[in-house]
DNA sequence: TCGACGATGACGTCGCGTCAAGGTAA
DNA sequence: ATTACCTTGACGCGACGTCATCGTCG
């Protein structure tokens, strides 16, 4: 049986992670010991191998949650996983154009800003390199 | 003089978001009526405005604060304001490269997964999909 | 009188990390 | 006795959104 501290090392994850996945209820110690240590044995060893690999492949906690409830009940969650990733890459592909967005405005203004001098703050404007981006794009 | 629901409709924000600034420091109002509301001036305005447009460029609320009380001192702000873009220019291009790599694991589970059977989980694997990725890439 | 607005305050988001105060193992 | 580990619990992050409860305006 294995501790909090070597079920993580099994896991290759922190003991923090771990103590949050039990608080969350996403695993339960297989038994405890008369000291109130929690103990696992293999099983949970699988199954935080499982919740961790999921992560690494863009899962949420809630969907592995959902996943293992059905996998709990004996029923196969392949549909499920199917058509979860494909909502999570269309999730990330929406933050990536985001994020993508974001930088070639950043790049514009800072192109800008690296032809004008500085200047101190008066009454009309706070920062006239920011205030500038307003008008001009 | 504006109240706060007028305040955020001249900055073109909400008035959650003049609520979560005021708590923050990042606005005062420039006056109390009798009633306990506060009232705000075109000054609030101006600052209220400055802040928006740096967040959409890019500035995280720390830069900003930063950035005010650099203007405050009556010190250009404008040698802060360019590095702190830079240094955002390149958080954003890692997370995108996180992101993108992401991206690409989820599409090779996908296209992997569609030539698998669909499984009910047992007690070696709890989805054999998933479980799948581990060993094969 | 009533609905829209004002105020303060606490809690939720996501996935943990950090810190505190104490008991236990070797 | 020391040190590293275990326990529970609360709080922090970023930038708000949401909900509750209350007072105020028109």
């Amino acid at each position: 049986m294995l501790t909090v501290s070597e079920l993580a090392e099994a896991g290759n994850t922190s003991v923090h992670t771990v103590r949050y996945y039990l608080r969350e209820g996403l695993i339960s110690p297989s038994a405890q010991g008369d000291n109130h240590y929690r103990l696992f044995g293999m099983a949970d060893v699988v199954r935080l191998r499982f919740i961790r690999s999921a992560k690494l492949l863009g899962f949420t906690l809630a969907d592995i949650r959902q996943i293992l409830e059905h996998a709990e009940l004996g029923e196969s969650p392949c549909a499920d996983v199917r058509s979860i990733i494909q909502q999570r890459m269309q999730d990330i592909e929406a933050r990536i154009r985001e994020m993508q967005q974001l930088h070639a405005r950043m790049a514009v203004a800072l192109e800008k800003w690296e032809a004008m001098p500085d200047r101190t703050p008066d009454g009309n404007s706070i920062c006239h390199l920011i205030e500038s981006m307003n008008q001009g794009g």
